[in-house]
DNA sequence: CATGTTCTATACGCTATCGTACAAATGAGA
DNA sequence: TCTCATTTGTACGATAGCGTATAGAACATG
């Protein structure tokens, strides 16, 4: 009965995560998001309450995404802590969800509503590192100083713009992961 | 013979700067300026080439302030250079000069330009804190790692959202700066 | 107090974007 | 092929913000 929508509901929210990621909620316009998609923003008001309902559907996929079930697969895996802290950091940063990661947190700056899902997302992750670091590392203010210094090395990253003469940006990355990570 | 501007030129850019701190490069807006200053945006024009003008001023004297005696004053007071980073790092990110830096950081993530003008600042700091760090720590590794994870913990700290369960947040961080300039 | 320069208020046009209304196109099922 | 619900295109009005033009206000100087 429903002639096949030509772009249902999740294209929009794929555009629109796109576009959050790339320039953050203020480059997610409806219709830019139309255009991109190849449409205008006729069939958009079906789908969605506006454009505000649509950031807050945004948010609820890149929390699904960020919570999911990375933490689990990082478990399924194995491996000792220090592999596992690094095997988080690849999964959770992969490219376009970092990206959207960031932009979310930029936004959270601004946002109450935003600050307060982040921080839940956040602690979550948080909550894996400690367990992780506590794994090989006694006492508990050192087991939180180095979570502490591991989650900021993984976001402060993309927004600090040093230069490390002599070594590529990844490689001072790894140099700072490494002394974290040793026992 | 000039009738003394009801709102000189430094106005504008106190304002401008305010808003930068607080909502980012979109949030200078030369209406709401002018509203906050409690005049109309008639005066504006005469003043700045337009709003990428104010803009570009903005960042001059963002940089003016965050390159300009931060370090000389350090240096001046002398101390350990343990006590000179963490000295570094109290005025360098004094509370409004710190939330202009974060909205600096957010643009620059958008604008080349003011990513490159955003490197030189933080290469600036960067080689302070290596010249400090190397003071107490031998291998050079090591110092590039520590300064890495100093400066990340500088900034993303502001764009992590997590709790420390039986710690404050300034606890936690002061606990991860110490565990980087312990000996 | 007259003057002229400089600053400010007001009004305007322009663009981008939102959200709504309705007509046109589309395609699944009879 | 016909029907009709759903999706899409188009046109519209509304708002916010930029930049310009110009008239009026303010003030130092003589």
């Amino acid at each position: 009965m429903p002639p096949s929508a030509r772009t249902p509901r999740n294209r929009w929210i794929e555009a629109g995560l796109d576009a959050l990621a790339r320039g953050g909620p203020d480059a997610v316009r409806v219709e830019a998001l139309a255009a991109e998609l190849g449409v205008t923003k006729g069939g958009f008001y079906g789908y969605f309450d506006g454009r505000p309902a649509l950031l807050a559907e945004l948010l609820d996929e890149w929390e699904r995404r960020s919570t999911g079930d990375v933490l689990a697969r990082v478990e399924a895996e194995g491996g000792s802590p220090a592999e596992k802290i690094r095997r988080a950091g690849l999964l959770t940063f992969t490219d376009e969800l970092h990206r959207i990661d960031l932009a979310v947190r930029e936004w959270a700056r601004q946002d109450p509503g935003v600050a307060e899902r982040l921080r839940r997302v956040d602690n979550v992750r948080m909550d894996f590192l400690r367990s992780m670091f506590g794994d090989f590392v006694e006492d508990p203010d050192e087991v939180e100083a180095r979570c502490t210094l591991a989650f900021a090395l993984a976001i402060g990253r993309h927004f600090v713009a040093v230069d490390h003469p002599g070594r590529t940006h990844h490689e001072a990355i790894v140099l700072a992961g490494d002394h974290l990570l040793r026992p």
